[in-house]
DNA sequence: AATGAATGAGCTTTCATTCAT
DNA sequence: GATGAATGAAAGCTCATTCAT
């Protein structure tokens, strides 16, 4: 009987180090041994669950948007329309350390995925993906008279997704000059201007 | 002192070629001996006009800065009000091939500042440059009366600079699957949604 | 004692994986692994059988010797003199894909011998082996007068192993390059060189 | 001005070390590292040479057999006919630890030329140059009465080569148990069984 | 007996940097 | 100023071996 290891949970612990890493050192700094370091194990293990490194950095590629996507998932329970439509979009602000970590992850993957045609193929998938389900919220909203309905649902969660994304962009690269709460207003505010209504700002 | 113009001159061609290969290459293709080559000049030659290769990709990264600055400002002459900050705004979309290649390098020197602090606060400061710059124009089309004045210009401002972040970032990840048309369609969406008078599209 | 045979007949299948193996992807590519996964085993397994790496090699190249010694025994039976002679350089020149296969085991077990004296003494005694027989059947035709008596039996033998040896190196080498007819031609050439009643050909 | 090196002075002290620690160490302890450390220079250095380890063992295959060719040219001067040919045939032969050591490499070489169909085409065009110029001896004491016309000159070529190679091999292997003399002797039998008037030994 | 997870040394190769000329 | 030879650290990856189960 071989040692008894749980094959899919010990990638994911590679995984996660591999995380940290790109978070702590960026990608350059992003080495199978300093992934190996991280996750407490020798270095050669990394070729008992991964083909390559070009397999661990995918695969932290996909599990970075997964948590990302899980934490917006459940912070929408219960609501619906422009509501569900403002807090998705707010869970998708970076908020706290974790938050601006997981952007830096993310920014770092960009770089990865700039030369890598068909890890950039994978992302665009979840990128899909995620304007998708922002459009069904913004055409709810709009069915229910939350949002204004001169404009096409499909554009406007475009725009919002682009400025999540640039919004992320200033966090990761500025963390310390970038106040979540004056992101969320500007969200707040960009959602007044379609027509929602959130409720006016007094800082 | 015509030496110093020469070096000036040398050392804008090296910025220059790093820049291309930044872009052909990409981030970690962008070796010294690369640059060289591209400028087809000896590879010791790095050296001596830079004291290492963060010092080039610095100057890379503010050169194509400045590039972009340079096209912004030349669009703007003789508008004012809300087509000055439309024109701002399209000028600062990646249209065609440059525009793409531009945020393509733009997107890897973003993935080497996340690593040096000084580099991202260096990069800071065209951010908030490019920033303030905008909420002029924004000020200017709201004093004007030809956007709500509803708004914090600041945070129009803002939020215009994070989508716009956000649209380029997806022309340099997916090159292929962005319609540069449909980005400036979303751009005058948002115009609108802001007050601006902008004419509707028929596409 | 019916685990002991076991024991044996699974050694006997790795070992001949490991010649598989080495007939395949050459000496380099003989690794561990590889001849675990010929075996249809699992890695681990040959350390329970074999002390090293090393100790399998060994085996291999005895095996290996031991297929050919068999292959010419069996077709030496019932001749003598020169013919017997003949048939046993004949048998032993590499004829079909299977004896250039084995050419290119042999060498490729060569190199691996040149690094480690304990082997080449093994090789040593099974080549003295084979010249002794050789030479045995050089003096029972020389005894018969089917072979010129003017030259030693045991350096005639040493030049005929030699020369196999050689067209077998050059059937390795350059597999496409070689006729095994030519081959055969010029043992036959030879012997009859010396004195040998061989035949003439008429290609 | 650059420093002034002789490239292909620096490359051949670096074929030269990479001889030496095939012969030293085998294939397998061939190592860049190694040959640098024989070399005397940085380990790095190679990159600067040679675009891969395989590049500089295929020139030290070719320098290994370009002494060879050398060494047996010098020799042939001024001879011509039967000795001319018994000539090349003793000079061919490793006689002391130079050419041992010279066996050995060739040796491994094969070992390395085995996996590489281009190594063992550039090989073969060596061999078959040898072979020809052997021919060219065979024919030319043929023709002076020196050595039986019964036998077709390609093929006592063939054969000869082969001896020499096998005869090489057992060097290689075995260099304790070999006694050059006897390898002379050998050949001197077979060049006898030939037809040549070589004068009989008396060991 | 058999498994396969884990280790760590060592491989080739790449590269920023230094420096003699 | 300019060259390119030289260095040495570090990268990704391979692999024989060990060992808990």
């Amino acid at each position: 009987m071989p040692k008894i290891v749980d094959h899919a949970a010990r990638r994911l612990e590679l995984v996660d180090a591999c995380l940290r890493v790109v978070a702590n050192a960026g990608l350059p700094g992003t080495t199978t041994r300093e992934i190996a370091r991280e996750a407490g194990v020798s270095h050669g293990i990394i070729a008992h669950y991964f083909d390559s490194k070009d397999e661990i950095l995918r695969a932290a590629l996909q599990r970075s948007y997964n948590l990302l996507a899980e934490r917006i998932q459940a912070e929408l329970t219960g609501l619906n329309g422009a509501a569900a439509l403002r807090q998705a979009l707010l869970a998708a602000l970076p908020a706290d350390d974790a938050g601006r970590t997981g952007e830096q992850i993310e920014l770092a993957l960009w770089g990865y995925a700039l030369g890598n045609p068909a890890v950039a193929d994978e992302r665009w998938h979840t990128y899909a993906e995620w304007q998708r389900a922002l459009e069904v919220l913004v055409r709810d909203a709009q069915v229910r008279g939350e949002l204004d309905t001169t404009h096409d649902a499909s554009r406007v969660a475009e725009a919002f997704v682009a400025m999540i994304d640039g919004l992320g962009v200033q966090t990761a690269l500025y963390p310390e000059r970038q106040d979540p709460q004056r992101q969320r207003d500007i969200i707040d505010m960009t959602l007044r201007a379609f027509g929602a209504a959130v409720p006016e700002l007094d800082d």
